[in-house]
This record gives C-alpha cells, sequence and structure tokens, in this order.
DNA sequence: AAACGCATATTGTTCAACAATCTTTCTTGG
DNA sequence: CCAAGAAAGATTGTTGAACAATATGCGTTT
C-alpha cells in the first residue's frame, strides 16, 4: 500500500465537532502511524493530507505541530513534514532515556505496583503460548510502562509512552525485526520475583544490564539491516 | 505592570524573515513568562498578542501549541489561553520528575561531569558572597541542568529544563517566597563531594534526602501563601 | 437578590491569496 | 555527452478576512 492510497483510505471525520480539530487530526495520524500504515520516511503532503481529511491546511498545521512533540514526525523548513525514520542516534537516545528512568522507577518509586506486574507477565506467557507475537509486544510494552508509572509522575509516563511509540517506529523501519520480545518474558519475570524479594535496587541492576543487553542487539541488527 | 502594558512593550520583529516566524512567537513569550513579565493566571488575548507581536493570529495560535508542549501555558477551550498557575498537584508531579531524573542521573549517567558541577558550585558561592540572588539562581539551575546531561538523553534534559521553567513559574506565583536558593549552595557542594571520592550511590541518596526536603518547604510555603 | 435572555466579544476553523524556498527541467557552454 | 546554471513549477510559510461556535456581560424580569 503506498502513500496515496493511504491518503484516500483514512476515514474522514463524521462531521461531528470535535473538541479541537487539530487534537483529532493529530490522533488519527499518530494511530497510522503506530499501526504501521504510514511508513517511516513517507512524505506528508499538506495539499493531499488536507483533502484526505477534510481539513483545512491551517488545522493540518496545528496538527503537525503536535506530533512534532511527540517525535514520531520530523518537520524540515520548507521542505515539509515526514515520518519520522529513526536512526543508530534515535536507538541510543531511546535506550539513555530508559536507562534513566526504568531502573530508576524500580529502585526508588513509591509508587510500585508488583502485584500488576506480575498479572501482566502473566498475559505475556499465556501470549507466548498461543504464539501471539503482537499480544506479546502489547503486553511487554504494559510491562515497561507499569514500571514507569512506580515514578508517580504523569509528565515522565508520558515521555516514556512517546520513546515506546518511537520504539514501534524502529521495528516498523526494520520489517525482518526478529522476535525480540519472546525471551523478554523470562527476563521480565525474574525482575519480579527480585522485586518480590524486596530486593529492589538488585532489581534496577538487573533492568539496566537488560536494557543494555536490548539495546546492543537492536543496534546490532540495525547495521546489519543498514548493509544490505 | 499590567498585561495591557505587557503587550505593548514586547519589541516587535525586526521585518526580517525568522527561521519560523511560530517558533519565534514562543520563544519570545517563553522569554517574557520565564522572566516574570507575564504573570501566572495572565490571559493572552489572541487579538491584543497578535497585533502586538505584529503576527497573524493563525501564527500567533502555532506559536501557542508550541508553548502548550513546555507547560507553561494552559489553553482552555473556548475560552483562551493563560499564562499557567501552578498549583500543589504541579510541584508534587516537578519534584516527582526530578527524584526520579537526578539522583537516577547521578548514580548510573555515563557522562557524569564533577569538575563541570565543581566549577558551577565555584560560581554560586561568587554569587551569594555578592548577595547577588538571581545569579545564585542560575548557578542552582546549571547545576541541576548538569547533573541530568550525564544520562546522555536530550529529551530527558529537555524534559528537565521544563520542568524547571515551571518551577520558576512557582516562585513567580509566590512573589514573598523566602530565599530558597542560598542554603543549597552547601548541599550542592557536599554532593560533589561525595561525588568526587567516588561514592555515587550515596550521592544519590542525599540528592533524594534534599528534593524531598525543598518540595516540602515549598509547598509548606504555598499552602500559607494560599491561606492570606 | 437570583434567574433568564439577549447583545457582544472571543475563540475555533476555513478559505484564498501571496511570499519564500525548494525541486525539477531545460538550456547553455565546454 | 556531461556539468553548471537559469528558468519554471511545486510546496511550504504566512497573512487577512470571513463565519460558526462558545463564552461573557448586562439589563430585564420576577
Amino acid at each position: 500500500m503506498n502513500v496515496s492510497e493511504i491518503y484516500t483510505s483514512i476515514p474522514l471525520g463524521d462531521g461531528s465537532t470535535h473538541a479541537h480539530t487539530s487534537t483529532w487530526v493529530a490522533s488519527t495520524l499518530r494511530q497510522e502511524i503506530a499501526e504501521g500504515r504510514l511508513l517511516p520516511g513517507s512524505k506528508l503532503s499538506e495539499q493531499a493530507l488536507s483533502s484526505a481529511l477534510g481539513v483545512s491546511r491551517n488545522t493540518l498545521r496545528e496538527g503537525f505541530t503536535l506530533l512534532d512533540s511527540d517525535l514520531i514526525i520530523s518537520r524540515i523548513p520548507n521542505r515539509g513534514v515526514f515520518v519520522a525514520s529513526p536512526d543508530a542516534a534515535d536507538i541510543r537516545e531511546i535506550y539513555a532515556v530508559r536507562r534513566t528512568i526504568e531502573p530508576a522507577a524500580l529502585a526508588w518509586g513509591p509508587k510500585l505496583d508488583i502485584d500488576e506486574l506480575s498479572r501482566i507477565i502473566g498475559q505475556a506467557r499465556a501470549a507466548a503460548e498461543a504464539g501471539n507475537i503482537t499480544l506479546m509486544a502489547d503486553a511487554n510494552q504494559q510491562f515497561h510502562e507499569t514500571i514507569v508509572r512506580a515514578t508517580g509522575s504523569a509528565h515522565l509516563l508520558e515521555l516514556m509512552s512517546r520513546v515506546l511509540a518511537k520504539m514501534r517506529l524502529v521495528f516498523h523501519a526494520m520489517s525482518d525485526a526478529p522476535d525480540f520480545h519472546s525471551h523478554y518474558v523470562s527476563r521480565n519475570s525474574s525482575l519480579v520475583d527480585l522485586l518480590s524479594a524486596g530486593q529492589r535496587m538488585k532489581a534496577a541492576d538487573t533492568l539496566q544490564d537488560y536494557l543494555n543487553t536490548a539495546e546492543a542487539e537492536l543496534l546490532d541488527h540495525y547495521e546489519s539491516s543498514q548493509l544490505r
């Protein structure tokens, strides 16, 4: 499916008044991008998109501004708006954020919900046995969001979800990415074991090791997929 | 100085083309707010501001959208845009972010620059002896930004500077705030001593204590200033 | 004094136009 | 034939005006 087909396949607004049309535009595009229907590098033409969405160019631009802070598009002055295509530097940035926030949440977060983490792991295990990779990926994302929620900060949670959204773009850009998620189930599980034993600092250190490993694996796969 | 006076005192653009006019608008307003010329709660009228800045309403709105992600304005649908007036919940949120990011940066940040921290403390001490509170506040902010820079993440640094910008709003809202900065110089100094001794984890714990104390002091002062 | 309704003002959105900048194509000279 | 440069075309950046939707303020009524 190419870009112009996407344009026409995006459902139009139903004519009812949205709280903010620009907000609706942003969330619509966010969803299209998150689900991989708009691939990294695609150009988002103002004229084509505004008519496809049934909004004016001005309103579309306001939506672009909103998405810009979501890190999933890149605006190049006088050139246009493109779906972000993460590179190695972006991957390193993503993991720099995660290496800071997530271990801190495990070590010191005042609202750590171990039962919830445990519950999510159960779901992931079920998904793994059913062979449902999408569900496993969802569970993995939930797991890490729950960790960040322990900080009690809405801003950190928001930053984390933006970072995870960009992470999805990385996977979309590397369509032949192997199944990174499956062997993280047991890792997450051992994290919960440590937490249940009250060893929060050790859990934080362990998570850092995991994140380092994951980053290296992703970078490795990215480099080799760039050579082709 | 009331709001309408502010409008006319904002310097107009020089007619030359800015890279992005909306970006220029946002940074201009950001500065006005940061320096306390636009106080928390002030309404930012589209008509008045657009003519005062010499830009169209559409462009001003794009600027508003940019500022919205900066946390220093609040947009109320069909009501308008106001300079954010932080409340107790905002203060708690600010410190939830700081308690997570800053100790993590001290404990694990790969790019910790102890010499730079030490240099900044020197400046703060000089400012304290000269009795220059503004310079002390600047040095304090620099100190904490340098800490976050140790994470190696641009996004975390950006979030931190947004949080510190909102922090300035808190102080502007409490015009009679006592001098919170002066007794933090020695605290920062003892942090650097711990770091120099290689005791990063102890420094992280100490910083958390400091942040908890500061949050409690601020909340206390906020509550009492609300009663009047 | 409280509640209602109307006039007014402000924000939300669209449209059409033009300026600024980039991209493509075509010409020209070597 | 190829490279450099100029003109033409397309896209983004910004503006001003217009209208709809919503909120505000003010008088009237009870």
